[in-house]
DNA sequence: GTCAAGTCGAACACCACTGTTCGAGTTATT
DNA sequence: AATAACTCGAACAGTGGTGTTCGACTTGAC
């Protein structure tokens, strides 16, 4: 009896196989439109539609699972992220892995705002946000970051900050290559107590 | 012969009448839901829907008409705007006013985005941008402001903290009057050049 | 008072998508 | 080799929007 995944307990091989499928193809079609229909989803994992529906009873849930999995597969990353020793250069450690994931997973956060119901997408966000808000507020009590702001503030300009990079990209405005040290150099800044002096 | 206003030019006083309150009623309708539809809003603007589409021919153009009234007047509150002086006072009061605008037509712009051609909306926005540009590059010559990110970017930048914080308001966790506040601290410290202190 | 301009609701055609059912065929598992 | 699990396409019903047509009616302009 060989151990089962989670999600897929019981299932056939094959059945695991397409559910795999699905789930990267929905990633990659959700991740060029928001609005990509399961039809579209089931084709481009070459499945039929009627089989995407045996694995999962809504497109809604469909989209709930896989903005999941990106969150663990997001999660890891972050992971290994080094977040000890000074404040800012960690921020800014945090902020390159960050910016990967967000630019890689923008379209598909939009899809599901539009479908998931409210406060779900911030209900999975939960875990990402601890990481952010821990490193923030480890910051201010060392004095590198400024206290007269809310941390929900702080991790929410760092969070529209860097949505608002991939905005600047898809308008040909930044290129990618440069969007991390704008946002980087953006965020110390903004982050700095009152008083203090702007790092370089 | 009276003089015909534009854009309703040759119109009987009624049929004026109605476009105006379909354009009222759609202000409204897609603030509050950007899927507004047609009936929707033909119903809230107390008209018939056939009406509607004798003076809009597609909700597209009806979105893109909105758009412009409400861009028509934002421009001229911000025109009001004293745009003299020390350029942080400037942008304080810049800031301050267009966050009631990006407040108010926050759900508007997403409609707008959703169905409006691509780079529409940002050209129809030319004229704001040009003027927060205007007053940046000011800002720049004069040493407030830094000079080591593109203006454009810095545009950017203001533009996505108000949006970001409409998002906080919805969210429940910024409380509406503040948020002017917050969102002007956290500009001016981003604007900052590097090696200056952050002001107050 | 005349007549064109405008309005109205009902009905229609159309489209794209969601989710389901059916029956026949295929494949993993034991 | 037997069987249960799985897959597939085609077809269906349902939904909710867009945009159009029709014919009867009301209202503004001159």
């Amino acid at each position: 009896m060989p151990v089962k995944q989670a999600g897929t307990t019981g299932k056939r091989a094959d059945a695991q196989r397409n559910i795999a499928a699905i789930l990267d193809a929905a990633t990659e079609c959700l991740g060029r439109d928001p609005a990509a229909s399961t039809s579209e989803i089931a084709k481009a994992a070459g499945v039929g539609r009627v089989t995407l529906y045996g694995h999962f009873p809504s497109r809604a849930e469909l989209l709930d699972a896989v903005f999941v999995h990106a969150i663990e597969g997001g999660e890891e990353a972050l992971g290994q992220v080094d977040l000890s020793g000074d404040p800012r250069e960690a921020l800014s450690r945090l902020i390159e892995s960050s910016w990967h994931l967000v630019d890689r997973y923008r379209s598909l956060l939009i899809a599901a705002q539009n479908t998931l119901p409210p406060g779900r997408v911030r209900e999975l966000h939960a875990d990402p946000m601890a990481r952010v808000e821990k490193l923030i507020e480890r910051g201010r009590k060392q004095g590198a970051f400024r206290k007269d702001l809310p941390t929900s503030w702080l991790v929410g300009v760092m969070h529209n900050v860097m949505h608002g990079a991939a905005d600047e990209i898809n308008a040909g405005r930044v290129t990618p290559d440069k969007a991390a040290a704008y946002i980087t150099t953006t965020i110390l800044a903004a982050f700095t107590p009152p008083g203090d002096r702007v790092p370089n």
